[in-house]
RNA sequence: GGGCGGAUAGCUCAGCGGUAGAGCAUCGCCCUUACAAGGCGAGGGUCGCAGGUUCGAAACCUGCUCCGCCCACCA
């Protein structure tokens, strides 16, 4: 962290190298003193956007995954404000209940060696209290670092005074309205824990491998026995029936007859239920024990059987287990059997994989346990809640969770709220000694059913849960109607992972409609789990949690938001790697530079000059349509939540585009003489990187921050006062003539660059002799107006030829075909005809499957029928383009085939190949080596054998080498019914360069483009027909 | 037992009817005065398997195989 006190940032020249240590930390101050994060509740100008934070657990401390779910939101916070919205992102914290408490006891363990009861309640509670002062703020330290702008002024904890307030409010109210009971029934209980739990906090273990017992109850009467099967003998000791099917003709005649307990003497009867018995399985007659399985407890209500608890709340047996009293209900699972068999009435022993519930927290397999519990009548509260969502006023994103969120509504079971723990809102119900119930807001003076004085509060406290689900409203304020609520609820956005769609999305839903009487949130957006490089969930228990702390402080915040950002793609987990983070390390590094390349060109920069207008080139014309492309794509990916969309949209033209192109590009200008190309390069350098800061500064809010006060205080003015209420760059109608126009120039220098690539002619080695030619009219304009970039960037001197006429033929060149352009290097002795030759033939075999594959197409009736006419013109265009492009790489061939024959016997015909004057004169570096080559042996007779020819050439031996390895393919791929057709020759070399390079570089604009001729015509229209559509969709639920 | 994801380049993943993409890794050439956390170029894919729909399928449908997750009171 910085120690900078950057109330005015520094204005001096950048560092050479991007250091988010000297940056970060020092922003976050600014904004906060500056009141940026504070969301106006008397704002009725702008419209409201607002998100809840999901609250950490106090003593907890921060993850990945919420460092996600800050990233995620920040972005959206941070966006929406310079979009123009009243923001409010309001931060706090859960008390956790039994977690905390699990904590904080261990801790009282190994440094007091105390327990909880050792201290009593209330000092353990002022004990806890304690640990939550102490931890507490950590969350808040973290999420600081992350660069969250969070309105800190509202800090909630469920349990402080407001929120406890709105707790007895719902629980007071729910109550009297019948929708709060208490009632002795089974439940999920923890003997560990010592608690009640919930349905949800079961863990269902799958495939548990267990043994599946039988044992013989003796009839009573003595005329003989009836087997039953069970997972757990122990539970025996509290059977209370043994049911059988009442069609099942092997027991009918017992029905209604009495058993003895082998072990207690009971006698309890046999009956007959079709709901529990299934006669197929097992021996067809089930042993029934009420207080300890959820179904015998049906049954046991349904034929008015006796529950007898055998197991108590440790895990222990009770007195009602007779001899095995004390005993650990698995120690008793053995002795029962033992004790069992030595009656004689074993009777069989098989493996059996069963479910196994066990407690979410501590992995204890539970016991389900008949208890007084406090419960929420559940159904009365789903029903509205299914419904808000069947009617869209609330919609999940990615959609596919309006599907889990419904299924579990639609079965949703009562709600067991109590816990038998200490940490956490206590129940408000009082009893008076002759056991009347009292539930009241505030402590009650009496007993409201006998008027007893003497109340004793319920010890239980409520599930954590149930203060979470009151968070969207609880922590505006309710149950007084505030300003607050009034501006911000519904919440715009709900933020959270997947994992807790049931524990907090939909109750805070039921809550939600049911008090404020409309839903919490208006989108639930579900985002990924982070997981480790191994693919696993990260948790304390595993171990493998990384603090994002740790990570902030090697990479910078900045990079850890973008590389979140930028994997979180619907639908998909993240598992985080490291190289990831370097990666946009190094992007935020790219930005820094960029600034700092033009911070260093900036004399003579003119204040106030429209971009726009003062574009002159093509070049520039190009990057401000790129710009305005990639803020409408960035808009419309943050808009459908589509974050890794943005994040690339962004990276992709800062880096790509930007840097690797104009920058180059704009070299020209800015070291040339012309005043007017100068100020222009200037003043579009300037916006485009003025803008990329608004579009990116939601996902890297401190570099940005930090680069657009540097580059505002150096170009002679301020912007604003800060990029955080600056305004979000709008979409708009995208230049796409300038876009296309642009395509030749860049297919040109590409074709360059890979010729010399090819030719292993390195970049500080001019190439004297480049012709282009075969342009149309509008290209070659464009072509010769941008010459001088062209030649700075391949470092070539450049002749371009009459519009429509192709480049002189000429020996010893190189020649590239590309879209709209032809291409030819002279490169005089250095010529490696077998080099060029192989590449010409790889580019001629690429085209040529190319060319089968469409013409085999618009050779089928039916497509030509019936394929929409723009996809048969676009690829009758395409065939057109590439027969033309084959003819010229053929004539090209011809020539270095004829020119390699030369070579076998050198004759006067040689003259038309490169002058042996002109080698002499323009030698390239490594050219010296090559003319010793000429008339040496081997008379080659086609390119491919050239390629092959081991022959020590100038050209190195692995550049024969390669086309030789892969030969080698095709034959692999061979069996390959659709490539079966071509020769295998040409199935081999498939790379078409400039069709690659110009397809890489034509830049995605080109490719949205609906250009002339065969240039991606489909593509954009598929891409608009899909884009539109989720945009009005993300219109919808605003 | 139900349900939901996933399987695309060596790795991590986008794309989800019309010419297979990115980042990282790999290979080659460059310390070209913004950046070596860099530049330029290249190689690398029967888009899990089998059927089907379609003029056209990585994408849609059916089945299957492997992963992962969620839900579930069959003794």
């Amino acid at each position: 962290m910085s120690t900078g006190t950057a109330q005015e940032p520094r204005t001096t020249e950048l560092a050479k190298a991007y250091e988010h240590r000297d940056v970060e930390g020092r922003w976050y101050r600014v904004w906060m003193e500056r009141g940026y994060f504070h969301g106006d509740e008397n704002d009725t100008t702008r419209p409201p956007f607002s998100i809840v934070l999901p609250p950490p657990n106090v003593t907890g401390s921060l993850h990945l995954g919420h460092a996600l779910t800050a990233t995620l939101q920040d972005i959206l916070i941070r966006w929406k404000k310079m979009s123009g919205f009243n923001t409010l992102w309001l931060p706090g914290t859960d008390h956790a209940g039994i977690a905390t408490q699990m904590v904080v006891e261990k801790e009282l363990v190994k440094t007091e060696g105390k327990s909880r009861h050792d201290l009593g309640r209330p000092e353990f509670l002022k004990r806890v209290w304690a640990w939550k002062e102490r931890f507490g703020s950590r969350i808040g330290e973290q999420h600081q670092a992350l660069g969250a702008s969070l309105d800190w002024e509202r800090e909630r904890f469920t349990m402080d005074e407001g929120l406890s307030r709105a707790v007895r409010e719902v629980f007071v109210t729910l109550y009297e309205q019948g929708l709060i009971y208490r009632e002795k029934t089974l439940i999920n209980w923890c003997p560990r824990c010592h608690t009640a739990l919930s349905d949800l906090e079961v863990n269902h273990e799958e495939g548990h491998k267990g043994e599946l017992w039988s044992f013989a109850y003796p009839l009573s009467d003595g005329s003989g026995e009836v087997v039953v099967a069970t997972t757990r003998p122990e539970t025996m000791l509290g059977d209370t029936a043994v049911a059988v099917h009442p069609d099942d003709e092997r027991y009918k005649a017992i029905v209604g007859k009495m058993v003895r307990h082998p072990i207690t003497g009971r006698e309890f009867p046999v009956i007959a239920d079709s709901i529990l018995v299934d006669p197929a399985f097992g021996t067809g007659a089930v042993k029934v024990t009420p207080a300890h399985d959820f179904n015998d407890f049906e049954v046991g209500k349904r034929h008015g059987l006796p529950a007898i608890t055998v197991i108590g709340l440790d895990g222990k047996m009770n007195t009602n287990a007779g001899p095995l009293v004390d005993q650990d209900r698995f120690e008793a699972r053995k002795n029962v059997k033992k004790i069992i068999a030595e009656l004689g009435l074993d009777r069989e022993s098989k493996p059996h994989v069963l479910p196994l519930g066990r407690c979410q927290r501590c992995e204890t397999v539970l016991e389900p346990m008949l208890s007084w519990q406090w419960f929420v009548k559940i159904a009365p509260l789903a029903q509205p809640a299914i419904e808000a969502v069947e009617q869209g006023k609330t919609r999940f994103i990615p959609e596919q969770w309006t599907n889990t969120y419904m299924a579990w509504m639609r079965n949703i079971h009562d709600w067991c709220i109590s816990r038998q723990l200490w940490w956490g809102h206590q129940i408000p119900a009082w009893y008076c000694p002759d056991g009347h119930v009292t539930v009241a807001r505030e402590a009650p003076q009496a007993c409201s059913t006998c008027g007893s004085a003497t109340l004793r509060q319920e010890e239980d406290v409520l599930d954590t849960w149930f203060s979470s689900s009151l968070w969207p409203f609880s922590t505006m304020g309710w149950p007084e109607k505030t300003r607050t609520l009034q501006t911000f609820y519904p919440t715009s956005v709900m933020e959270t992972g997947h994992d807790i769609i049931f524990f907090w999305v939909a109750r805070m839903m039921m809550m939600g409609i049911h008090f404020m009487g409309e839903v919490p949130f208006r989108t639930v957006y579900l985002h990924p789990m982070v997981r480790d490089e191994k693919g696993q969930k990260m948790s304390k228990t595993k171990g493998n949690v990384i603090d994002p702390l740790v990570i902030t402080e090697q990479y910078g915040a900045d990079a850890l938001r973008f590389t979140l950002a930028a994997l979180t793609a619907q639908g998909r987990d993240i598992k985080l790697a490291k190289e990831r983070i370097e990666g946009y390390r190094a992007f935020a590094n790219k930005l820094w530079n960029a600034t700092r390349f033009t911070l260093m060109n900036l004399s003579g920069f003119t204040v106030g000059l429209d971009p726009h207008k003062a574009a002159r080139t093509a070049a520039d014309r190009w990057i401000l349509a790129r710009l305005q492309r990639a803020v409408n794509e960035t808009v419309e990916a943050l808009d459908g939540f589509h974050f890794n969309e943005a994040a690339n949209t962004v990276y992709q033209f800062v880096w790509r585009e930007l840097c690797d192109w104009y920058i180059e590009l704009s070299k020209e200008a800015l070291y040339g003489d012309d005043a007017e190309k100068k100020i222009a390069a200037q003043a579009i350098l300037v916006h485009c990187l003025e803008t990329s800061y608004r579009l990116l500064h939601p996902m890297m809010p401190f570099i940005t921050e930090e680069l657009w006060n540097t580059l505002a205080a150096q170009v002679g003015g301020r912007w604003g006062d800060s990029l955080m209420t600056a305004a979000y760059p709008k979409p708009g109608p995208v230049d796409e003539d300038a876009e296309r126009s642009f395509n030749p120039v860049i297919g040109v220098i590409e074709a360059i660059r890979n010729i010399r690539g090819e030719m292993n002619v390195p970049f500080k080695t001019p190439l004297a002799d480049v012709e282009v030619g075969a342009l149309e009219q509008s290209a070659h304009a464009t072509v010769a107006q941008e010459k001088g970039r062209i030649e700075r960037l391949s470092n070539a001197t450049v002749a371009i030829v009459a519009a429509g006429r192709a480049p002189t033929k000429r020996g010893g060149s190189a020649v590239a075909v590309g879209e709209g352009f032809e291409l030819r290097v002279g490169l005089a002795g250095a010529i490696d005809l077998a080099a060029e030759s192989a590449r010409i033939d790889k580019e001629l075999s690429k085209v040529e499957q190319d060319l089968t594959g469409i013409e085999r197409k618009l050779a089928n009736p039916s497509f030509v029928e019936r394929a929409p006419a723009e996809v048969v013109e676009k690829d009758r265009a395409r065939s057109e383009e590439l027969r033309d492009k084959r003819r010229k790489l053929e004539a090209h061939r011809a020539m270095l085939q004829e020119a390699e024959g030369t070579m076998e016997t050198p004759n006067p015909a040689a003259e038309t190949i490169t002058p042996t004057a002109q080698v002499a004169e323009t030698p390239p570096p490594e050219a010296p080596a090559a003319a010793p080559d000429t008339g040496e042996t081997t008379p080659p007779q086609g390119e491919a054998e050239t390629a092959r020819q081991p022959k020590a050439r100038r050209a190195p031996a692995k550049k024969a080498a390669k086309p030789a390895r892969k030969a080698a393919k095709p034959a692999k791929k061979a069996p390959a019914a659709k490539k079966a057709a071509k020769p295998a020759k040409k199935v081999a070399r498939k790379a078409a360069k400039p069709a690659r390079a110009a397809k890489k570089t034509a830049t995605r604009g080109a490719k949205k483009t609906a250009a002339r001729g065969a240039k991606k015509v489909a593509k954009p229209a598929k891409k608009m027909a899909r884009k539109p559509a989720r945009k009005t969709a993300a219109k919808r639920g605003r």
